[in-house]
DNA sequence: GACTACATGTAAAAAGTTACATGATTTG
DNA sequence: CAAATCATGTAACTTTTTACATGTAGTC
């Protein structure tokens, strides 16, 4: 999986721009990806090319121009080729865990420092979570909803062990 | 957070060499970081040049020769230059949801199959992670311990969403 | 007057993956 | 005798990040 299948999801139900892609790529799918402009914008180019997908060049006014693409039929056979490829496992990578692990190179209030900043980003996270659950429409397939659910639990998982390590490191100081 | 700080802070408690490195890489860390011998020793190589650590060959009966490297002063300067760094976000990436995500594309029944994969694959990390907590010596500090406990309560969310998708999943058909 | 949202791109550099290449020893 | 473990590395490639570059329109 990489930005190429992804951006060819998103414009499997409706043309996009590239700055439209990122706004989708914000809410419910930046849990579990992520792209910026600079991989957006060339990974289109390079679609284009490749003839997965076409450019139309809409004229807004008031705003500045922008370059709609659309989903060609070899664009729509090279996304089924990718869902029908085997599942890659899961990426999870924390700067915050690799710094517990070697916490004995640090003093323990920076430690305290980071376990209640990293609280107060993951409460954070769950509010914006909720947020999105509440303005889902209802009736959606159980296979979106897991989307946010799966992130509504890791969130709450997450926070619970480390308010509960807070707890732990407080008590010994 | 990359490769070279890890590999830093892996050689701070002792020299290791880039198979040990990554046999560390394997257990507690790979829960939050990875990298693969193609990354070790090229890493190694540019600490080398860089002056942060030192190569030492030792010759070894049975077994081929191995290269253990050592931090200098530099390089428990620089390790500590990176916990003095801001702490970075975490990187969450899911082939998975984002296959669930564009369920729509895809037949409900492969859709049960990658469920009931995710599960399987699920439950089996935890059982790592429950056999590595059983193996951990007692009396380490909280932010050691944090990294497992994480590591089982996150894996245990999302056992038990998943299981709850699949029931929903299959009721509906 | 500053900031935010809209909008698209490029270029250089860093980082990481994959596959290849080699070879000894031990275990089943 | 096949496979796993120990052990190190390279080369080509892909991917991504970061910073730069540009410009309009609306809001505070």
């Amino acid at each position: 999986m990489n930005s190429q299948d992804v951006i060819l999801g998103l414009l499997h139900r409706q043309p996009r721009s590239g700055y439209e892609i990122k706004q989708m790529l914000e809410m419910p799918l930046s849990f579990f990806f992520d792209a910026s402009f600079g991989t957006i914008y060339p990974t289109l180019a390079k679609l284009e090319t490749q003839g997965f997908i076409v450019k139309e060049s809409v004229i807004q006014e008031g705003r500045p121009n922008k370059n709609v693409y659309s989903l060609t039929d070899a664009g729509r056979a090279q996304f089924q080729a990718y869902l029908e490829s085997p599942v890659e496992k899961d990426v999870f990578r924390s700067d915050f865990l690799v710094r517990m692990f070697f916490g004995e190179y640090m003093d323990e209030d920076t430690l305290i420092d980071w376990v209640r900043d990293e609280i107060r980003k993951s409460e954070e996270g769950g509010k914006q979570i909720r947020h999105m659950q509440e303005q889902l429409p209802p009736g959606l397939p159980p296979a979106k909803t897991l989307c946010l659910e799966i992130g509504a639990e890791l969130n709450a998982a997450k926070t619970r062990t480390l308010q509960e390590t807070l707890r732990k490191l407080t008590e010994l100081s």
